[in-house]
DNA sequence: CTGAAAGCGCTAACAG
DNA sequence: CTGTTAGCGCTTTCAG
């Protein structure tokens, strides 16, 4: 009974013998039309069930009203609220999200960029896989902005909004350091990625200015399972292996930074069944502050990141350049890129006094270093708020 | 220097004097061409940068080869994976992802099906807010096949693939039972919801049938925060609040089930602050196998989730449908629910002889608990294998 | 084997 | 105020 075929313009024309072109001036509330056949159309178009079809608007408008998402891997829980952040932001401009997928692979990564050129998406956000510009090249070269997402791209001159791991790197770094530890290690994901080599610069950057070396088996690199377990997000199985390993040689004055929470875990678990006590005999710093971070025992010292700051600046980045990219210009200016700062989240598995060591280029943390190391275990778990940097999450009202 | 307008294949006619019409059938592969031609075409195409406009092909061809993906909360591991797995099989037949972001929230459910019609999406794959489905059936009217991803949806008659929570609920149960637990308490999110409402009464069907009587204060609902905290996964914090009111009056013989591993986590700490011995004092089973579950002292007896197969099985399901859809056949037949088996996956906290009690309807178990068993403080975190539930990440038979 | 013509649903000039 | 004519980029008859 229902009509198969979705009603068109036409048939709001034919019905009320108007013109195409009356009916479309009409519904898009354009003045050269009297409000009686305003009413009367609109009264036919939703007797009629109409619903109007954005493709056949985009072809003529030659603007998809849509922007490509490109992830590495949504279960990556940064990624996710990553996803959920710029989703809203775009959502807010009258934008739809065209998500991709790549698992961390370039193959799939080239067949993503070709098919959202197909799609003429209007702009394109992307974590890009370490290697491989071309794709992204050639997409930009055609007129679609395209804006990087927290990790650089070496071959592409292309905004980049992200977040600055080397200072985050820095600032645990330090607060280890005046924690009394003397033997560090840093846990990374074996990629080639920028915030891996962020961090990495970061941690030997703070040693070094301490004056202390750095040898190279104290920056692990911890195996990539995600291709293999698609869609799974960090596995600590590989950081619990490393953590087993470093329990041998670890005691007081040893400490572990983890570019994520999750090989933190890992780690963690090694070092209490080895019977080393977190924060006495090592301590743990971690990356991401995961939900579960605050609820450990005990509670993970770790860097929160700003997630939905990052979305929601990235897609105002790319608006602005797919404003500029309308007139002749070439795209707007040169490359901007912009990071933002994390958050040092002091719990007790990393306890000392707050990091105020002098080389600190650190500027003005919050001053987070407080409630948490009176109580080494504290009984009050960090009411984890949600992310305090995004309390701006975009226009509460937006017509 | 480069074309600022995408080649076309006009472009690529008028470059060699042929008519578009050829082009396009060179392009597309069809018969009616000579070598020849082709080939010229091709050349010339690629070095032209000619890219095939989707749109204009979605338009005349009355598909858009998209599928619209609606999503509550993509912070949510599990739905974080099942984003993954439906992306990945979309692909692999050719079909992208248009993806909504809900929050729960109906209103903006509402206007993402809207949005979704615009867009002449060719189906629809939803988690959806539990009230409302007039603007679903809408959709469904139009010609748009609709299924439902985990959640049920009362007021809607269409197909549903989803987890058996009511099995999973009732294995965790017996287990429980199982180990001596006597004082049982189900900790679910305040949401009206099938998962929740499925669970629940696995929880009491299986104290009934052991002439248990179940109080009202033994389901508790924790507040949901997620709206607030926008893009956040549930955080523990609530049920960490819920488990100090627990403490109080739990001992040996106490277990609390867990609507998902946040809550148990939250629980954990509560107990442990309290020194309630886990699970000597109190057992505690959680819902989704992430992550950290293996890697908590003790470690976590949950439910494995099978997020990728319900991804792969839904979008096989609405291709189906999308397929009889073509015809004038009505949608195909009847709506189908399809309940995939979740695992118990069984480790320290929740320790007992293995779930065979005489009321188990269940099939046969995998022979869960063993190995685990033996530490209550295993030395050997399970090596956490990747989703073991999808194995098969190809049409096991479907098609 | 190739071209001409029509049309997907909508919007943008331009006339009347 | 309203209708006519084009055309977005592509595919599909149907003739040649």
């Amino acid at each position: 009974m229902t009509p198969r075929r979705r009603a068109t313009l036409r048939d709001i024309a034919a019905a009320l013998d108007l013109s195409v072109n009356t009916v479309s001036r009409a519904l898009a509330g354009k003045d050269a039309v009297s409000e009686e056949t305003r009413e009367r159309v609109r009264r036919e178009a939703d007797r009629l069930g109409y619903v109007p079809n954005t493709m056949a608007r985009s072809l003529v408008l030659q603007n998809a009203m849509t922007i490509g998402l490109v992830i590495t891997n949504p279960s990556n829980p940064f990624y996710a609220r990553l996803i959920s952040a710029i989703e809203e932001r775009g959502r807010v401009h009258g934008y739809s999200l065209m998500l991709m997928v790549t698992e961390d692979s370039v193959d799939n990564e080239r067949r993503v960029a070709e098919e959202l050129m197909r799609w003429g998406v209007d702009g394109v956000l992307a974590v890009p896989v370490q290697h491989g510009a071309e794709h992204w090249e050639r997409l930009r070269k055609s007129g679609t902005p395209v804006v990087l997402v927290n990790r650089d791209l070496p071959g592409m001159e292309a905004d980049l909004v992200g977040v600055d791991y080397y200072d985050s790197a820095r600032r645990a770094t330090e607060l280890l350091l005046a924690g009394g530890a003397r033997e560090l290690y840093l846990v990374e994901e074996d990629l080639d990625i920028s915030p891996v080599a962020e961090r990495v610069r970061g941690f030997r950057a703070v040693l070094d200015e301490h004056g202390i070396a750095v040898r190279d088996d104290q920056i692990i690199k911890v195996p990539t399972r995600r291709r293999e377990s698609s869609s799974q997000p960090w596995d600590p199985v590989d950081s619990y292996a490393i953590g087993r390993r470093l329990a041998g040689h670890a005691g007081p004055g040893s400490a572990v930074l983890a570019g994520n929470d999750y090989f933190a875990l890992g780690v963690y678990r090694a070092f209490t069944e080895h019977g080393l006590r977190i924060p006495e005999d090592v301590a743990v710093v971690g990356h991401g502050d995961h939900p579960f971070a605050a609820y450990l025992a005990p509670p993970l010292t770790t860097v929160r990141l700003p997630a939905a700051r990052v979305g929601a600046t990235a897609v105002d980045r790319l608006l602005e350049r797919m404003a500029a990219a309308a007139p002749g210009e070439g795209l707007g200016g040169g490359a901007q890129t912009t990071l933002l700062p994390a958050e040092l989240i002091v719990r007790a598995s990393a306890t000392g006094r707050p990091a105020r060591s002098p080389a600190s280029s650190d500027p003005a943390s919050p001053d987070p270093a407080s409630p948490h190391l009176a109580s080494p275990d504290p009984a009050s778990p960090d009411p984890a708020s949600p992310d305090p940097a995004s309390p701006d999450p975009a226009p509460p009202e937006s017509s």
